[in-house]
DNA sequence: TTGTACGCGTTATCAA
DNA sequence: TTGATAACGCGTACAA
């Protein structure tokens, strides 16, 4: 058992060779003759060598791994993004390294110190301090995802203008006059920008927006909080008549707790979202959002770390889509359609385009 | 800027010392006199000295990493797992690598190649061979979770025998008499064991189980799925009047597919999970499921992997508890509670208790 | 207290 | 084609 023991060195004298030798025959070299290849190869096999990790690293002066840093991990919209990032990554031979600050205050540390054992860092946007991100870039190159920066070597964002779209929409074409914005723009700049979007539409429309978003988190449960707080409370007069979320779970949770009250999505009150999971275009009625290329954010941002040295463009701000359902108003496009029924009912993990499942 | 020049060595030379007196000072050893402390500190500070990774490594003979792999990524149970190991983790000063199968086949290759830079490795039930595993437990420390294993160090699980109780009350407490388990056993040792505690109870109480499961996924949207094949297909009353998911993703997926299309859950049709996810008491009406501690899941495997060399203790069976809500028949407890306000409304980022949200 | 010298496991350069 | 030999960056006995 226990291969610690068995390197290089002492497969090359295990074998009657030099350590050059074993070391071109590990790495697949053809400037070795097949006699002394076979020789080193039965060694190899025999004992179970593999090279040491940092000894390679170590002389290649590169780890071979990419750093990814996030806020928070749950939700489908992080692991997506993970999702994207490791593949591509495993795809060019990298490994990830994760990091997640849980908004802990010795995030910066942490950053810095996995920046010592990386080639490449992905950082998230809102995650960690601009010094911190400046630091890092000093050593490796650094790419912000989902908002900007001016002191990593590049970023990766979406347009989260459509929001503005969304909210004319809204006002305009189905005539709401009551919105409601669920999210909190001082915690990512995503929402930021949302937030805005939402604001500017209602300047552009003559309508007056609500004073104050409300201010929840991004998770589903956050959503069901907030239909508490919208449907419980208040007169149903002063109910807002549309609730735009600043993402999909939110937009999810609020529906769920909507319907659970008997109350009618749109008739009684519409509901938005953005991001286009697949849940939204499963609930009934279906979900009203901005479609936002998550995962391509993700490999995008994946690609530039791996980019060669020649050039990383700088700022890429990927396209994103209004896309109408029934929860706005709209008449809900072809609903058993979406629905269709998977040609196999066994379609789970055998099957291609079966989704990693919660659980197990 | 790049300090990628900026060696033990250069420090050394710099400030005039030995690298030796460099690395006692870079690691806070007291055994260096104030004076050349200081000197060293300044240029340290100066020209931003960070001890190289692999250096250390290579002559520690450690990398102060961890393994992390996992069948895919997506949902709410991976997102508590990803992070209760990475905080586990974090807390000892250890680093996390990722890797994540997307049920490939060169799995095992990248796990055996993972092995060569982490200490040990955290692999989830499911997701790579017993080859492989017991090729990685040559080299380091492995610890299978969410799942029994011989070849591993150790393993950790829960208790998914409480899907029996949970069967058994539908049955008994409630009169149910047809009812469906949602979910793919062949595909993970949890929903195997799930299935099987199902038919257990059916055998036990005398009724007749269905003869197969509804194989489909963990996600939320495979509930969906599941809510078109169940409640769209069939006459009334060939349709199961309640459903047990084998976990809580399906059962919400179910829940909003039923409550979508106008059903009433429990009176048409009752739903339970597994899991106990936030969502679960927050949905009306609340989720009867399983409680299973997936944070401590991981961390307990976290710990395991960072314990002393002494023992692993073998094997570690977490218990579970059934959690009766409203969606299986039984009155809702105090729902008002559950959705309590929180004290202050701007809950985002700031707030301790705010959880991660899903953007941004 | 400080410095020297060697080892860690691999790759790369240069001769042979 | 093969083999010495020198890096690579750091920790650490050991000596001073």
């Amino acid at each position: 058992m226990g291969n610690s023991r068995v390197t290089l060195r002492w497969v090359a004298e295990k074998a009657g060779v030099s350590p050059a030798t074993v070391s071109r025959v590990s790495r697949g070299s053809t400037q070795v003759s097949p006699e002394l290849r076979d020789r080193v190869l039965r060694v190899i096999e025999e004992h179970g060598y593999r090279p040491s990790h940092f000894g390679r690293a170590l002389a290649e002066k590169r780890h071979g791994a990419f750093g990814l840093v996030f806020p928070g991990l749950s939700g489908p919209y992080f692991s997506e993004l993970l999702q994207g990032f490791e593949s591509e990554a495993l795809a060019t031979g990298d490994q990830v390294l994760l990091l997640s600050s849980h908004y802990r205050a010795d995030t910066d540390a942490k950053v810095i110190d996995l920046a010592s054992r990386v080639d490449g860092m992905a950082i998230h946007a809102g995650t960690v301090s601009d010094a911190a991100i400046a630091t890092v870039a000093e050593q490796i190159r650094v790419v912000v995802m989902a908002g900007e920066s001016d002191v990593a070597h590049a970023w990766v964002g979406t347009d989260n203008g459509t929001v503005a779209a969304l909210t004319r929409h809204l006002i305009v074409d189905h005539g709401h006059r009551r919105l409601a914005f669920v999210g909190h723009p001082e915690g990512s700049p995503d929402v930021t920008a949302r937030w805005e979007a939402f604001r500017a539409a209602h300047r552009e429309t003559g309508t007056a927006p609500p004073p104050d978003p409300i201010r929840l988190g991004l998770a589903q449960s956050d959503g069901a909080i907030a239909a508490r707080m919208i449907l419980d409370e208040g007169a149903a007069g002063e109910r807002p008549d549309a609730v735009v979320c600043a993402n999909d779970e939110t937009a999810l949770g609020l529906m769920l707790g909507a319907l659970g009250r008997g109350l009618r999505v749109p008739e009684d009150i519409a509901v938005t979202g953005f991001d286009d999971l697949q849940m939204a275009g499963l609930v009934r009625p279906g979900l009203t959002t901005v479609r936002q290329p998550v995962r391509e954010l993700a490999t995008v941002t994946a690609r530039l770390l791996g980019a060669p040295l020649d050039e990383v463009d700088g700022d890429t701000v990927l396209a994103t889509d209004l896309v109408l359902r029934g929860s706005c108003g709209c008449p809900d496009p072809a609903d058993p359609g979406t629905l269709r029924r998977p040609d196999g009912m066994a379609a789970g993990l055998s099957s291609p385009d079966a989704r990693d499942g919660g659980d197990t």
